[in-house]
DNA sequence: CCCGCGTTTGACAATCATTCTCAACTCTCT
DNA sequence: AGAGAGTTGAGAATGATTGTCAAACGCGGG
């Protein structure tokens, strides 16, 4: 049963199999894809525009990479309403997205109160080695 | 872009089209299916269940079900790591849950502080027709 | 009880995102 | 240059979820 708290987990890595990561092109191409959105997009939508661009970077290629990111924390990672991955370049501290329903429309937001009370609610259930996911949704001042 | 808040959402249906829903023998099957279930299953699962039962409901229908069912707020859905819908019963107030990553066990929890943060961000920041995901997972006692 | 009709079902095909395969290719280091 | 591990890409394979559509059903009305 895999269950996670992939996306802007409050623990972190433990200490292991970290095999190198080599910097070729595909792997630039797509960070600086990333880069130039601001707002979450799926491997798909990326893959493409690589390819707009001239950049050629298999679809597979573009899939392995954003899984890696995210594993590694680079990005973040959330899923649409239909388990679409969707993907965003982020800062590396631990922060939560209040994102628009409509037109994607993406804020970092953080709330230390929120992370105490996950971790008191877990301890006092038992509840050991704990992470969570949060995503706020709603429709923002130009979509209105 | 589909983005959502779909469990546990803090805003609630709009009002309109429900056209009525017929109780047919598997649509009574599928709900007392997950009756019998304490934590998070897919409908997969839940089609095998019923078919160890000698209940014989098609898997289309199990999924249609189980749509309708989250729509309508009588049970709450998540995705597991890899995107997998998966489903439970669960009390008609807004609540969010507290999940052991290894054994699935599920703990209904509440917290109107965090309920009330996550309004009070989006409105902040100009968002309207606020809603939320929020989701803690850990490991249990048992699995300890 | 029987009829009419919109709803629901189910077997099976069709989607579609994501993963797998594996031979060719690229780094990195010596 | 050469060896060995990490990467890539084209295309096949997977697997959950959805679409199709004719047959079966549930709910009144007569
Ligand atoms: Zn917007
Ligand atoms: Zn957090
Ligand atoms: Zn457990
Ligand atoms: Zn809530």
């Amino acid at each position: 049963m895999p269950f996670t708290g992939s996306t802007m987990t409050s623990t972190d890595q433990h200490g292991a199999t970290t095999p190198p990561l080599r910097p070729t092109r595909q792997r630039r191409a797509v960070i600086e894809a990333l880069e130039s959105f601001a707002d979450f997009r799926s491997a798909q939508e990326i893959h493409e525009l690589l390819g707009d661009r001239g950049e050629t970077v298999g679809l597979a290629t573009v899939y392995r990479t954003l899984q890696r990111l995210a594993e590694a924390g680079d990005v973040d990672l959330l899923r649409t309403e239909d388990g679409e991955a969707i993907y965003r370049r982020c800062s590396d501290t631990h922060h939560h997205h209040l994102v628009c329903r409509s037109c994607g429309a993406t804020v970092e937001v953080e709330g230390p109160a929120v992370e105490r009370w996950t971790r008191a609610i877990a301890t006092e259930h038992g509840y050991d080695d704990v992470s969570h996911t949060l995503e706020i949704f709603g429709t923002c001042r130009d979509c209105g």
